[in-house]
DNA sequence: CGCTATAGGTAGCAACGCTACATGTGGACT
DNA sequence: AGTCCACATGTAGCGTTGCTACCTATAGCG
């Protein structure tokens, strides 16, 4: 998959693997990855920044915590998160409908 | 729409949009609005460079003409342009693929 | 002891589309 | 005659965003 294809999606991804309940970054990545049966595999590079980007902008709520030794931050979507990823669904499901007839074969009038 | 969601997706809708015949560049942005009830209504600054752009990369080639004291550049699918539409094409599609399965509700499993 | 998986992080970069602005013609309306 | 809009093309500079490459640290396995 085309890495950089996923610009302006991320955030929607991640406040959706959010949404069954609060998950640490690593088990987000993870998660994500397991979902999409691999194809949507993040670098740590990538999710770790994006997490706190969606921190800062109050859509997550993180806390530390200790297990086994290693130190976890587990996030939890906010109610601004929650709003947030519904225009998230939504917005993407008005995009890919746009593209996808964009992108059909056949039906471009070739009016120049 | 929001604007910034086209990233890495632009080229593959300017192609398309070339595929049924040659068009200039103002063309092409009204054919694509035209074909997305005005959900994607591409301003100039994005429309041309784009398509200098993808000139550059072989992709299209372009021919100045005058209509009506106007000045035209019309741009024409090259046999790159054709195949790379394809690749555009079957990544868009394994990519939304992919990001509807994760967008989707329910069934991510809360394992922390 | 070294390797891998787990877990978190930052600095700097490159790509991309957008805003804002500039130029010019033709036609319609006042 | 003057004004305004649609048509038509273009550039400079900016902000966002995800990526690469790197760093730190623990647990467990060979």
């Amino acid at each position: 998959m085309r890495a950089e294809a996923l610009k302006g999606h991320l955030d929607g991804l991640l406040l959706a693997a959010l949404e069954a309940g609060p998950l640490h970054g690593y088990a987000v990545k993870e998660a994500l990855r397991a979902r999409t049966d691999g194809r949507i595999d993040l670098p740590t590079g990538t999710v770790y920044p994006a997490l706190h980007r969606l921190e800062r902008a109050g859509l997550i709520s993180g806390s530390w915590s200790v297990s086994g030794g290693r130190r976890r931050r587990t996030y939890t979507l906010t109610p601004a998160g929650h709003g947030a990823l519904g225009g998230e669904r939504a917005g993407w499901q008005e995009f890919a409908r746009a593209v996808t007839a964009a992108l059909e074969v056949g039906s471009w009038s070739a009016t120049s």
